[in-house]
DNA sequence: GTTGTAATTGACTAACCAGTTAGTCAGAGC
DNA sequence: GCTCTGACTAACTGGTTAGTCAATTACAAC
């Protein structure tokens, strides 16, 4: 309304400089796949440091020099750019998928080399665990709307379960493992470290991201693992077992 | 400035009920300490359901049925309400700390009511992790911000050192294990399974939040401390140490 | 060179939301 | 019964923020 008698009239520059650029072979004017591929970037670098709700629409667009409004235009809503992140984050757990060859590993070693794995992957990727923890706290609602992540589970249970079934068959392993419980704890391991490392690092006065801090975690919770695996002894089982499951205090 | 002449003339039938209630020995009509309270419980839960950018400082006068500026003459900002909350949910681990009984118990009975302990006092407060989760995508900058929750670690992991040393020079317990993470274990094996229920469930085709479930999870969690910590082969030490710990890809 | 299409933009808006202003009201102490 | 303090409230504000509108521009195909 107001910004409309601007024709012809303008120095041109920009365009002029643009047109030479594109003549010169160098970067395109215009790219909407590296446009999408900037906003996901900054976009998960906002989600990842501010959570959902603290996550700014117009800081996006700042961080990937793109007009806010072509955010919408791509990806239409906040949320589901936020959606786009986060199956962007796992697919990426694809890769630790690759994990066919360990099936054929000596048991311990397998299992060694696979709790090493999980534990470098999440150390190398540490916005894996903080989009982890804020899909949590939204109860995980977005994810569930993401049939695609869903399978790359299944190929992880499944070796786990193998190398499992393996050290139990020669003896190895005890008898007692259940798998998923057995992938909660290979996770959880790793997990709670990296998840808390900045209250926990205050409240145990350690800090808990010096490089041989990490180190020294990799190798607990690999013996930890295989610790409870070789044990055949099962200590205290006679009065483990089922009676001392108490109901909770659970309203 | 606008809102001036409206002195004496209105009706009060809400003062005159109040009086009532008042003559009649019920609630009080002004109680400072309840409005307090109401407001940190209302909080409470919406820091939990929401986190700290989601949540809505008028939902919780809402759901507190008190006036919006009630909170900040009680707590001055947002934030420090948040931290108030945070403040008053570690403190609640209080009542953990109430553990130095099990100081005399047998080391492996000790550390078994001490993992099941735990785990149980996770259960039963969801929020406590909910909110360490939401703290920690905040890089725990708040509760940086409260020195009175620090002294409270101090005495669990000395309680965890206490079995740990007792169970090592009986022979009952291996002696490489190191007591920050020994803790940071038997969290970290409840933490994960608890605060990533919803996704976990969804990933692993896995009601996680079924009684049983949790029961079945309680009872892993102490065999694979009490596994480890019996395993007194150590079983691959001889090539588990220090060269297997890779620079890794960081950066 | 015109036309169609998708990329890209600037300017705008309506709703929201943390925090404020300017008070009223209840009760304790005198 | 007056006064002073602290509990409590209604109405407002200014800045923020997700999302929209109405265009303009680059490029390709014809």
């Amino acid at each position: 309304m107001a910004a409309s008698s601007k024709g012809a009239s303008v120095t041109l520059p920009k365009a002029a400089s643009r047109t030479a650029r594109t003549a010169a072979q160098a970067k395109p004017v215009r790219n909407a796949e590296a446009s999408r591929a900037r906003i996901l970037d900054a976009a998960r670098e906002e989600f990842v440091s501010h959570g959902l709700s603290g996550a700014r629409v117009d800081r996006i667009a700042a961080r990937s020099a793109v007009n806010k409004n072509l955010i919408y235009h791509y990806f239409g809503s906040k949320e589901a750019l936020y959606l786009a992140v986060l199956e962007g984050i796992y697919a990426n757990l694809r890769e630790r998928q690759q994990d066919a060859h360990l099936r054929e590993l000596p048991p311990v070693e397998g299992i060694k080399v696979l709790v090493g794995n999980t534990f470098d992957h999440f150390v190398a990727t540490p916005e894996l665990i903080r989009l982890m923890s804020v899909e949590n706290i939204h109860f995980g609602q977005y994810l569930k709307r993401s049939e695609a992540v869903k399978p790359l589970y299944r190929g992880l249970l499944d070796t786990i379960k193998i190398l499992l079934e393996r050290g139990q068959a020669d003896g190895t392993f005890r008898s007692d493992v259940d798998v998923v419980d057995l992938y909660l704890s290979i996770s959880g391991l790793t997990y709670f470290f990296l998840s808390n490392q900045h209250t926990l690092s205050w409240l145990l006065d350690r800090d808990l991201t010096a490089r041989s801090r990490v180190n020294k975690r990799r190798q607990h919770v690999i013996e930890m693992v295989l610790g409870y695996l070789t044990n055949l002894a099962r200590p205290g089982a006679d009065d483990l077992h089922l009676e001392s499951i108490k109901p909770e205090s659970k309203k």
